[in-house]
RNA sequence: GGUGGAGUGGCCGAGAGGCGAGGCAGCGGCCUGCAAAGCCGUCUACACGGGUUCGAAUCCCGUCUUCACCUCCA
């Protein structure tokens, strides 16, 4: 089965065919930057990651832009309340998205364009869609607005009909002839910084926000790519405005439009005006991104994700559940040929994972055979079956990769401690072991367990198996 | 009002006409000196009312509730 994805456009799954064999193209709204990351925006960001890694698990060059939009109404306004220069606090706040991700070791996309470094490419398609009579200049003004009446498909993406939307009752003011009509570029006011102004063949002004990502995924993904994702609350108007503005210029533009569903809190949007936020700053911290990053991941990407309290300490113990199986066969199989028969370069996906992944990126449904591979492979394991215990392994290995939540990665380790400082804890605490040992022998089990809890108060937790007794750095 | 969704066990969350996803929590058991980990078992649900069908959580009709977008939003 090869990858199917929900398409937005047609509203059905269709199967993904590269336009240009091996490699594909994928354009993500990223954000504006005028305030801290939340768990949404980490939400949109992950989730093309994982298509990201899929796609590339599965032999393809991805080429992933994700635009920052570091110029808009927003940006100036909020510079305006902060008294900040406007350009400091876009800087300001990409460099907190970029932290963000990086905590989450979502990949840094292979480039990531800045709006107001596209001006240029902007200027020149708003030429083109006034030339082709799809956009027009208000007399007497900067301002340029796309005419949604030119354009016949205008609403393709969302179903929408003219008279059924919402009227903009400030459009006659503005000097559009049509209420649907969008801001193309923005003529300059007196009340906004001189600097965030930009000379044009229409006069002083700033761009619009739509005719960024039409300007700019054209620009380094060509006039038709393969995906173009973002947030569900971008359907309309952005991607709306966007594929017409697009398609009127006379570019195929994306072949597949994803949209990633959004993150609750207790049933609620997370809005500043109720003050429900969850910002990353408030979850993410080093010690539980991955369970951040697993939570994220736990629901399909196009389902409403709904954050309650307790949501991250449960991923933590399901990923636990997979690092302690990680280690346990580890230790078992080393020293034996089962290990040294695997071949690890290569991933062996369950075939029921790989099914999962292709319908529609089901990570859930690919963690349910995540966790039954963890089962099974602790359960051979136990009856010591190795050479069933080294398929598991393997096959755990490769889906924890490829999702990018292996706890034994070393991205996700961050002890912190040198090799040099871990191997003379290590010493220290097999002198203790082997003391605790001999006491056990000796049937000194006031001795031994008092070793014991003496190690766990200091956050080492020792577990005795069949012959051997090892020990872990874990909650106190 | 228009558009697109959702209601699944104590909680999270897949599935989408028959073979009980999975995780977390709980309970019982195995193992263990005891723990821990692990395994086995158990609890086992599809908002409500009709209908179609041999069979419906899944299809159809109706009802209720709920979310998002239509204004900046990932």
């Amino acid at each position: 089965m090869t990858l199917q994805l929900f398409d937005s456009r047609s509203q059905s799954l269709r199967e993904l065919k590269p336009i240009k064999a091996g490699e594909v193209g994928i354009y993500l709204c990223g954000p504006t930057v005028q305030a801290a990351p939340h768990l949404g925006h980490l939400r949109s960001g992950l989730v093309y990651d994982q298509l990201r890694r899929w796609l590339e698990a599965g032999g393809l060059k991805v080429t992933l832009i994700r635009n920052v939009t570091d110029i808009d109404d927003k940006v100036l306004a909020n510079a305006k309340t902060e008294n900040r220069k406007w350009w400091e606090l876009a800087f300001f706040y990409e460099q907190l998205f970029s932290a963000a991700y990086k905590k989450l070791d979502i990949a840094i996309p292979s480039y990531e364009p800045r709006a107001t470094a596209n001006i240029t490419e902007m200027i020149e398609l708003i030429q083109t869609l006034i030339e082709k009579g799809h956009a027009y200049q208000v007399e007497g003004s900067a301002d340029v607005y796309f005419s949604a009446a030119s354009w016949k498909d205008y609403g393709e993406l969302t179903n929408q009909k003219s008279e059924d939307l919402v009227d903009d009752t400030e459009a006659k003011d503005r000097g559009k002839k049509d209420p649907r009509d969008f801001a193309l570029w923005k003529s300059h006011k007196d009340s906004e910084p001189k600097d965030a102004a930009w000379n044009s063949p229409f006069g002083l002004g700033r761009p619009g926000w739509h005719i960024e990502c039409s300007a700019m995924s054209v620009r380094y993904l060509g006039t038709q790519f393969d995906i173009h994702g973002g947030g569900l609350d971008l359907r309309f108007p952005h991607h709306e405005n966007e594929l017409a503005q697009s398609r009127a210029a006379g570019h195929n533009f994306a072949n597949f439009w994803l949209h990633n569903g959004l993150v609750n809190v207790s049933g609620q949007k997370m809005s500043k005006s109720l003050g429900n936020s969850i910002l990353a700053s408030d979850v993410l911290t080093d010690s539980n991104a991955l369970a951040v990053r697993y939570y994220l991941g736990s629901a399909q990407y196009r389902s409403v994700l709904d954050y309650n309290e307790g949501v991250l300490e449960e991923a933590e113990v399901a990923i636990e559940r997979i690092g302690t199986f990680l280690q346990r066969a580890l230790r078992r199989l080393t020293d034996t040929k089962f290990l040294d028969q695997l071949d690890l370069s290569k991933p062996s996906f369950p075939e029921k994972f790989t099914d999962a992944m292709n319908d529609d990126l089901n990570i859930p449904a690919a963690l349910a055979v995540l966790h039954e591979t963890v089962r099974e492979g602790n359960s051979s394991l136990d009856e010591e079956l190795l050479q069933e215990a080294a398929k598991a392994y393997a096959e755990v290995l490769a889906m924890v990769d490829v999702l990018n939540i292996n706890p034994e990665a070393s991205f996700w380790k961050r002890s912190g401690f040198s090799e040099e400082a871990m191997s003379a804890l290590d010493g220290l605490i097999q002198l203790l072991i082997a003391q605790r040992n001999q006491a056990r022998e000796n049937k000194d089990f006031e001795t031994s367990d008092r070793i014991r809890d003496q190690l766990k108060a200091v956050g080492v937790v020792l577990e005795d198996s069949a012959d051997s007794t090892h020990w872990s750095l874990g909650a106190s």
